[in-house]
RNA sequence: CGCGGGAUGGAGCAGUUGGCAGCUCGUCGGGCUCAUAACCCGAAGGUCGUAGGUUCAAGUCCUACUCCCGCAA
């Protein structure tokens, strides 16, 4: 992949495989296309290689490329295929709540994640993980995969099943997703939306015309609620009233108690505009916040 | 040269037209209490990011630099 600018400033920023190709004087080519890109094609078939390995290119690779090395092109995909084809399958098994998922190494294909699939391992979801350490756990173990499958390739054990017709997408997570809809989510969304979208945009609401990212919540029923604070006995029967995304009880230990569409979100961990991520206790200490107040 | 915000006791913030550096919380000591994270009294802790400049006087104005963050890609 060729280097683009990139970031505050667009500064130009290489990526770690790049620094590390550097380091050890690995050969890098970073072509804009492949696609009809004979000179890029000859170069390759040049090389003659056994086995094409790609992990997190995002583009599909053109037929002429697949058909070069003796034993095939090969991928790692974080999920069991073909479950989650596409960009960000972690992001998506996290979001929507799943307690397990799993790395596949498969076969390239002209389509997205479509080919053939040589292994997988089942991985599961810890219920309070977020994106980025379920990514770093599960390219940990897609390596591993990948040199278990090298090995099953070069000694011919390696198995290839197709995969069917039935399939689910992953595609690329948009910015719109990252608003939170505190009248059309449950609270468990809500939850499961700020994990997956940990560490890479978090989800956020506007408080008092700011806009806060909210980064770690965890749900609670209204009767644990009601259990918990006392004073809110007599709510009990006109909670389905109010409206969702109100305050309910604002604890600088606990955290801020939001109503959401069925439950109530208690907000943990926050980051407000300008600021970094901080703890609800630290943000509570300089920023007033009512019960009352609305997150909209 | 993409746009913008910020740096003030351990934490999060305030600081008006330049004039003794404040607030909430935490920490430490003491008191009240059967008891407490509650309440009362008291204390410690800051070269206000760095380096220069303007001024009788700079957290506050000017210049450069460093670091952090939001948006946009």
């Amino acid at each position: 992949m060729p280097d683009r600018p990139k970031g505050r400033g667009m500064k130009m920023i290489l990526s770690p495989v790049k620094e590390y190709s550097l380091e050890n004087d690995f050969k890098i080519y970073q072509p804009e296309r492949l696609k009809k890109n004979e000179e890029m094609i000859n170069e390759i078939r040049e090389l003659d290689p056994d086995i094409i390995c790609v992990v997190a290119y995002g583009m599909i690779l053109p037929k002429e490329i697949l058909d070069i090395p003796k034993y095939g092109a090969i991928n790692v995909h974080p999920s069991l295929l073909p479950q989650y084809r596409g960009s960000s399958p972690i992001q998506y098994a996290i979001i929507n709540g799943d307690r397990k998922t799993g790395v596949t190494t498969m076969y390239l294909d002209t389509k997205m994640d479509a080919g053939d699939i040589i292994l997988q391992k089942e991985v599961r979801i810890g219920t309070d993980e977020t994106t980025g350490e379920l990514w770093s756990r599960t390219s940990g173990i897609g390596a591993k995969l990948l040199v278990e499958t090298l090995e099953k390739i070069s000694d011919g054990t390696a198995p290839r099943i197709k995969q069917g017709e039935e399939y689910t997408l992953a595609p690329m997570i948009k910015k719109e997703m990252s608003k939170i809809d505190w009248a059309k989510q449950t609270s468990l969304e809500i939850r499961n939306l700020a994990r997956g979208l940990d560490p890479i945009m978090g989800t956020y609401s506007h408080l008092n015309g700011k806009k806060i990212k909210i980064w770690k919540t965890d749900v609670i029923s209204v009767p644990e609620f009601i259990n918990k604070y006392a004073e809110f006995e007599d709510y009990e029967y006109r909670f389905k009233d109010i409206e969702p995304g109100t305050i309910m009880y604002v604890d600088e230990k606990e955290g801020l108690y939001v109503k959401a569409k069925d439950k109530l979100v208690v907000i943990l961990e926050v980051q407000a505009e300008n600021s970094k991520r901080m703890h609800i206790t630290d943000f509570l200490r300089g920023n007033k916040v009512q019960v009352i107040d609305m997150f909209e």
